[in-house]
DNA sequence: TTGTATGCGTTATCAC
DNA sequence: GTGATAACGCATACAA
């Protein structure tokens, strides 16, 4: 009935000749002849021969599967930089597998299990908010398993990864609001176990530092960065009757909650108070007023992830020193935070 | 140097029985009995056994794999449903493979290969809008391989495929136009070649038909789709000083940038036009005016397409009879449609 | 430049 | 309920 694949061993038969050269062509070995190679080729083409990526992969050791492991695959962030790890993997001829955690440690150990039973060559990850634990990963250098951490990353395991400057991300936004004379900057930022709130924090301290402008720990708000973070956050800080000309948000999200409460309660923006966000979110140029925002590039963190992986790949394990990419973030003026030309 | 991988012939040494039984133990085959089951997986856990997915998949002909082709990863839509997708596979143990084809027809043909070099146990996908061959498709088919299509998808090939009722959700935005007081819609479409387009423009007449609009094709404008394309569009409408007072687009970023023509142009929305877009995107929520739109719901059409995957993956193929899920789309009102009320 | 022999780790078919 | 054996399709060490 089914009519059976065909394999090395068929194309071998055709051509009186045996599976190892037919191999050996198809892999373009150079120690096998023009000739040959082309004979193979042909018949491979009249056969429909179909390599078996499985069984090579068996024999070989390698799948050619790199995975990736994201919180959740549909934020604009995780899938754009997904987007630049599968351009530079498509082009040499390696596979994405991907998995969410959801920010669930259970799942993300079980994820980087699942992807250790596939066999992956090497996995490309971003950190759930909630792990603290990090054996899972360690697991995999242990192995010998390439990892490349990107954005939610971490010191504690000698690893690879790739990040944009967060420090000076939140420097630059502080830096900008500063610029356009706001001297009272609330900001918005997470739990200070994560490297990138963390950082982008540290940005935000220092410029007002460079500034002469006093630290005010009160117009500090912690949230989970959600739309809904910025909006309490913001309802709190007038119900509180605090005064502030500015907000830089780690979070796009959070930003715009903000903005809403601010526009209901009829606070010009950015007149009376200036608003920057943080990711550069695809909605950002949308909203009114547009906001002001700092780019975190994440194609291009997909493929710095996937650079250094493949360096890794091609390193001896002993030979190999964690690399760190940091990508410049960019400040990306929009109307929020224009109070100036305005 | 390297610790050997432990396989099941190590378990089975341990535990002086075969490498059969300790693959039936913890594959929880029922002839095995639940001493040995135990004593199996303990020592499984002792050794720390990592199953090797290649190995079975190549014996078993079964990789545990599903393709997901899309035109790219990174537009909330389809990281959506990949999404879905994943989120079903997880729980069936089986991983997900993306790719790729950036609406190019070659790279759709040449991923579509590489699902089958990487033996992939079936391929969910959304047709590239330039394709008109389906070879790559039915080839596929031709070979036993499970293949659902979302979204954008055809008819011509038999094969199951989830998709919202385009043409209802035409039909509801174009009505609901109509019922704040629209009586001169625009409609921003593209290629009749395209399913979704072309049933959505479908729902369009027939909505006007239905309340004894006459249609005017003049009110027609093609465009790519994007941002700027409804910029262009408006653009064009008012230089050519045709009189409307509503918008249907079938994207949400062709309604955004007719938006932001108007809004320049000092048309205010929805008073004079009201516009309705198509998709609900992320960020119809966060413009001003928030914009209407129909929602697609994308996360539930993977879980449907995981579904009918498994359904077909579970059917003998001679037995087989494509099925088509429809979702019901949901018309989403926000501000840019709202005339009565505001 | 090509052939021979072997094994990657698992599952399936028989046998007992 | 368990064992013995073969086979999945390929790549590679070694031989010629």
């Amino acid at each position: 009935m089914k009519p059976k694949k065909t394999t090395i061993h068929d194309i071998a038969d055709k051509l009186n000749i045996t599976a190892s050269t037919v191999s050996r062509a198809l892999n373009n070995n150079p120690r096998i002849s023009d000739t040959t190679k082309k004979a193979v080729l042909d018949m491979a083409k009249d056969l429909h021969y179909q390599p078996n990526n499985i069984a090579a992969a068996l024999r070989s050791g390698k799948s050619q599967l790199i995975g990736i492991i994201v919180p959740t695959i549909n934020r604009s962030f995780f899938s754009s930089v997904i987007r630049g790890v599968e351009e530079v993997a498509n082009t040499l001829n390696y596979r994405v597998v991907v998995s969410q955690s959801y920010e669930i440690f259970e799942n993300e150990v079980a994820t980087v299990n699942a992807m250790l039973n596939a066999r992956v060559d090497g996995v490309i990850a971003s950190i759930g908010k909630n792990t603290k634990n990090y054996e899972h990963y360690t697991n995999l250098i242990k192995k010998g398993i390439p990892l490349v951490l990107f954005d939610r990353t971490t010191n504690k395991i000698g690893t690879s990864q790739v990040v944009i400057d967060d420090f000076l991300g939140g420097y630059m936004a502080t830096e900008h609001l500063i610029q356009q004379g706001c001297t009272k900057i609330v900001h918005f930022t997470s739990s200070k176990k994560v490297n990138i709130y963390k950082d982008r924090y540290r940005g935000y301290k220092e410029a007002l530092n460079d500034y002469n402008i006093a630290f005010n720990e009160s117009l500090v708000c912690k949230g989970n960065m959600q739309l809904e973070d910025g909006r309490i956050a913001a309802e709190q800080l007038l119900a509180l009757n605090k005064e502030f000309d500015g907000i830089f948000s780690s979070s796009d999200y959070a930003a715009m909650g903000a903005i809403q409460i601010l526009k209901e309660k009829g606070i010009k923006i950015p007149e009376e108070v200036a608003v920057a966000g943080f990711s550069n979110e695809p909605f950002t140029s949308f909203t009114d007023p547009a906001l002001t925002s700092i780019s975190q590039f994440p194609i291009e963190m997909g493929r710095a992830a996937a650079e250094l992986f493949f360096d890794m790949l091609h390193t001896e394990k002993k030979k190999f020193i964690p690399q760190k990419t940091v990508l410049q973030p960019e400040l990306v003026i929009r109307t929020s935070s224009l109070k100036t030309i305005k």
